[in-house]
RNA sequence: GGGUCGGUGCCCGAGUGGUUAAUGGGGGCGGACUGUAAAUCCGCUGGCUCUGCCUACGUUGGUUCAAAUCCAACCCGGCCCA
């Protein structure tokens, strides 16, 4: 079985935590390398799904792994068939959740959805985006409220009569749930096999997804034979671990990298992770070897944030800003810096330091800031502001100067 | 539907009429140290342009000089029964 998995070519292997099934080498149907070759005989690509809920607004490093699985196989000829999940999302699915999740508005998810698809580079050229929008063939796109919302109760309750409350319960989320005494919905019950039924409405060959998604692609599988087709198989990702070394990456969580962020940004909470996540993020988030990054901890560590944002920002950006974070730590406060800038049109003169922290959006209360600033956290041009209550009479004394918040959040003031 | 127990700040969890934004732990943030890591130590952890003023213990009303704490109704949940 691992031999089989031996013969995948490197971009499909890369990363991979979990391919099911992979069974024996002669069987068309249970193995992808066969499945592989056989397409490529007929030229006929393979239509590798991945749906995405837009629950939120903003694409994480964690969910880039996906998508840059899903470019890889579009670079290598296939069909990305990318769904966004704006029927599934207003139910939320209960995997990794503790609680019933909040259901959202229509209006909610269709602006998630636009904001989803611009972060990954809808309109941008295949160089600069992480999914390839133009070659064509290459991606197709679904809303699956285009066969969800279409459904009518007869179809849901056979849909309903292919799995047993037994197999439910048994999936991990639910039987912690149960466990714990916290309640489940019945609508969630639906969730995983709404989910199952977008392979069946895009003929999926492949769905993509995190290795807590086994159970949902699962009944992608007996839903496709439900509805006599062939069965896709389910290639699985390790979940990204998030920036406190512990979590996995969240937005819930705030131990995020966005994919949205500047560069700066990017490349300074990148170069601060904990050691332990070093070499999972140089193998899941580039296409560099492990082996090859310096031996010296803090090295590594650098050496992993330049790549990272590199893929990202592109190689001369991510230098930069590597040079910047070192001079900005370093209390420089040069003009040629490449700090995000934050405007102070909003902020009402004469201010008092701890204002114009919450007026920036630096801190989310003022009374926060207040604690800030009396905690030591704040600095202007490299002074440390020590008094909250400090006045800055207009805004002419603060243009072009440089605020710091911790060691890692750093923005010049402008106009 | 019946019985029973319960709903406290980001999470867990004390508190059961009267200094008080509300013990403690976790998490988080900031500082020192360091490699902008880990470990350790210290501080902070409702809101407000804040020497003061607001809002808070499921919701609403009531009792009281005074309630998270007492009463009533309602909402929501766990468990047991049907």
């Amino acid at each position: 079985m691992s031999d089989n998995k031996a013969l995948l070519p490197d971009w499909i292997a890369r990363g991979m935590a979990d391919l099911f099934p992979s069974g024996d080498i002669d069987d068309l149907e249970r193995n992808l390398v066969v499945r592989l070759a056989e397409y490529s005989k007929v030229e006929r690509p393979l239509r590798v799904k991945l749906g995405i809920d837009p629950t939120g607004t903003e694409i994480h490093l964690g969910h880039s792994i996906l998508f840059r699985k899903l470019r890889a196989f579009q670079d290598a000829g296939h069909t990305a068939v990318l769904i966004i999940g704006d029927f599934t999302a207003r139910i939320g699915d209960p995997t990794g959740k503790s609680k019933t999740r909040v259901q959202l508005s229509s209006v909610e998810v269709e602006e998630n959805s636009n904001t989803y698809l611009e972060q990954l580079g809808l309109g941008k050229s295949p160089e600069k985006a992480l999914l390839d929008f133009r070659t064509p063939g290459r991606l197709e796109i679904h809303r699956n409220s285009e066969w969800l919302s279409g459904l009518d109760l007869v179809q849901v309750i056979d849909l309903l009569s292919t799995a047993t409350v037994g197999q439910m319960l048994v999936k991990e989320d639910f039987t912690n749930r149960t466990d714990s005494g916290i309640p489940i919905a019945l609508h969630e019950f639906l969730y995983p096999l709404l989910q199952g039924y977008d392979s069946v409405a895009v003929n999926a060959d492949i769905e993509l997804g995190g290795t807590d998604q086994k159970f949902n692609v699962a009944i992608g599988r007996d839903l496709q034979r439900h509805f006599n087709q062939r069965q896709q198989f389910g290639l699985l990702l390790p979940i990204l671990v998030g920036l406190d070394g512990v979590k996995k990456m969240s937005k819930s969580l705030e131990n995020t990298v966005g994919l949205n962020e500047d560069p700066l940004s990017m490349y300074s909470k990148l170069e601060k992770v904990p050691d332990q996540l070093v070499g999972d993020y140089l193998r899941l988030l580039t296409d560099l070897d492990p082996e090859d990054l310096p031996s010296h901890a803090r090295e590594k560590q650098k050496a992993m944030a330049l790549a990272v944002t590199e893929t990202f920002h592109g190689l001369n950006a991510a230098k930069a800003v590597q040079s910047d974070a070192a001079q900005l730590i370093a209390g420089s406060k040069q003009e040629s810096l490449h700090v995000p800038e934050v405007s102070l049109s909003r902020v009402h003169f004469p201010a008092k330091a701890f204002y114009l922290l919450s007026a920036l959006d630096l801190c989310e209360s003022s009374s926060q800031a207040r604690r800030q600033i009396q905690g030591g956290g704040v600095r202007l041009d490299g002074e440390k502001i020590t008094d909250p209550n400090k006045e800055f009479i207009d805004r002419e004394i603060l243009l072009g100067k440089i605020i710091q918040l911790g060691k890692k959040t750093f923005r010049r003031l402008v106009d």
